[in-house]
DNA sequence: ATGAAAGCGCTAACAG
DNA sequence: CTGTTAGCGCTTTCAT
């Protein structure tokens, strides 16, 4: 046993000629050995796959990939990287592309078009496609991307894409009911970010749901879809006299609840509040948060499987899978103040 | 406008071939005029990046890698992304790896030392390095990947390796302190999995600081650190009379939380409650969540940066980082019942 | 069944 | 300053 600490420079891996050398052999016959196991005598191809194994060798797949233009690797950006909310869409993406052997590579995008488009550009020869999660880009810029990439879209949906989105007319008809039943009249959207495909979509959803209800709906905003954006959103919803809300997100309702709860406005009995993500976090609270809940790990893992699809196994069509969403009732929403 | 469809098939991206045939130039003065600015005449380069414009061109970044033996990608390995702790490391890696023009690749090790030896594996010769982050694998095996790869560790020390761990010691003390100033006369730390070397340290800190203060210390667990693992922990303590008690992390004091609320045992009142790591939710509970707060951006941008250095700086030294800690001391904390 | 040779896109020597 | 050449590690014809 050296007492030797761990070695500073790492050594040289063995290539493909080091271990056709020690095995006596060519080096496409290693190569063979190990991607076309039937077109090489067995008994030479064990004695090689032995010899690998003792030099420790692996492919390089950098070289692999100059020759096939396919890296192997997959990418998924995300706007926010902390977000609980795509802590799902991450977990299922990594789970997908391991099952395949596939790498992933993570990207965020710090909520601008601009860096995502540089991360596309930055990513894009070294991948061989790209998942994007709530894309902050026009459809423009998104089509001109896809000329040079595959390209598969989480909750944003653009013609000739291949996209996961959550149903949000479901769940939006499912909040609308849900308030209405507690004798709600009328609600407030407090909406996020103006570029947020699902922002506009559960608007979008919310206002028709509730105009079948008779249901008066406004909305306000743009705010920080953030903890520290739901001061203002509090605020302006107090101010208006709403006796129902409803957060562009998880992280802006508890934003939301806060300030209430500092400005001594109590939930649900004088105002209800409901979020979308059903994030980490949001049955910490108190009170604990009504929300309506996606499956952000299918969506994850659904993403790389179409993304696959279509840059492995060669097929063209685009494809929308459409996830349910359901309401996870708490006790932030309750019975409309007389 | 052609009111096609974004093409499926991305259009083969141009090669530096291209772009010398185009430019009526050989490759190498393409080459340099995008690696060697100043060794080729500035109005033929300005014509080059002009022509490459044009056709879309970027290096192919397999191409170099094969000639450079680097691919300028690093990797941080984490024992479970969804988990809002290594969000912060996470974030802070990938931003000091923008930073420096590199690109980060994320692994999920499942908390499992054999996925965390696989991925080394998988992404070994991919990568220009690791950044493993509160690694699960053994010492021994630790220095075995050290072998063929780059490694530096993140709140795990092994002799011969670089890592930014952060500072236990102290905050144990924090913690130790800040109990016995509430008078309390012991403390029962719930301990999380046995593989964990900061829970160790953890222990180790606290025993430490209690013992100097004659404060009653004893280790209950292993717990699983996750909310569900709070339940058994709770009823543990409760059942040992805890007037104070320790978790190894904050998910797993979330959980502890939980379950004293079902029990009606009153936080802080008839116990006090403190946690590590002070993760997002932990002041969204109720009471919120007295914690030690650990810099977790600081020790991903860190691990990156020396990892940056030794891997393209050749610094051979391995060097420790060590980054404070601080007690956030919120309502889960208070005197000790008479 | 195996070996030899060419070439993937790029960079680095080496001429000129 | 720029063109030519060789070669990174691997796969893939094409011979044998």
């Amino acid at each position: 046993m050296a007492s030797e600490p761990a070695a500073r420079h790492p050594r040289k891996r063995a290539t493909i000629t080091d271990v056709a050398r020690a095995a006596g052999v060519a080096a496409s016959t290693v190569s063979r050995s190990f991607t076309n196991p039937g077109r090489v005598n067995s008994s030479t191809r064990e004695h090689v796959l032995e010899v690998a194994a003792e030099l420790g060798y692996s492919p390089n797949p950098m070289a692999r990939a100059l020759e096939s233009g396919r890296t192997n690797t997959l990418a998924l950006l995300v706007p926010d990287i902390t977000n609980p909310y795509f802590a799902g869409v991450i977990k299922g993406a990594e789970r997908a592309a391991a099952a395949a052997g596939r790498t992933l590579v993570l990207g965020d995008t710090q909520e601008s078009a601009a860096t995502e488009a540089r991360l596309l550009q930055r990513l894009g020869p070294a991948v061989d496609g790209f998942v994007l999660s709530a894309s902050r880009m026009p459809d423009d810029d998104l089509r001109r991307a896809a000329e040079l990439n595959t390209i598969t879209l989480v909750n944003r949906a653009v013609r000739g894409f291949s996209c996961v989105v959550a149903d949000y007319d479901s769940g939006t008809r499912q909040i609308v009911d849900h308030l209405a039943s507690f004798g709600h009249r009328s609600l407030i959207f407090l909406g996020g970010p103006p570029e947020s495909w699902s922002g506009a979509r559960r608007w979008f959803g919310l206002r028709a749901a509730a105009q079948e209800r008779d249901m008066e709906v406004r909305r306000f905003g743009p705010y920080s879809p953030t903890l520290g954006g739901g001061a203002a959103a509090a605020d302006a919803a107090v101010a208006a006299g709403a006796t129902a809300v409803v957060c562009h997100n998880d992280m802006l309702a508890l934003g939301v609840l806060r300030r209430l709860h500092e400005r001594r406005v109590a939930v649900p009995e004088d105002i209800s509040v409901v979020g979308f993500d059903n994030i980490f976090g949001s049955d910490l609270c108190t009170p604990t948060l009504t929300t309506l809940a996606e499956r952000t790990e299918d969506a994850g893992s659904r993403a790389i499987e179409m993304l696959g699809r279509q840059t492995y196994e060669g097929v063209v069509e685009p494809a929308a899978s459409v996830l349910p969403t359901q309401l996870v009732v708490r006790g932030s929403t309750g019975a409309a103040p007389s």
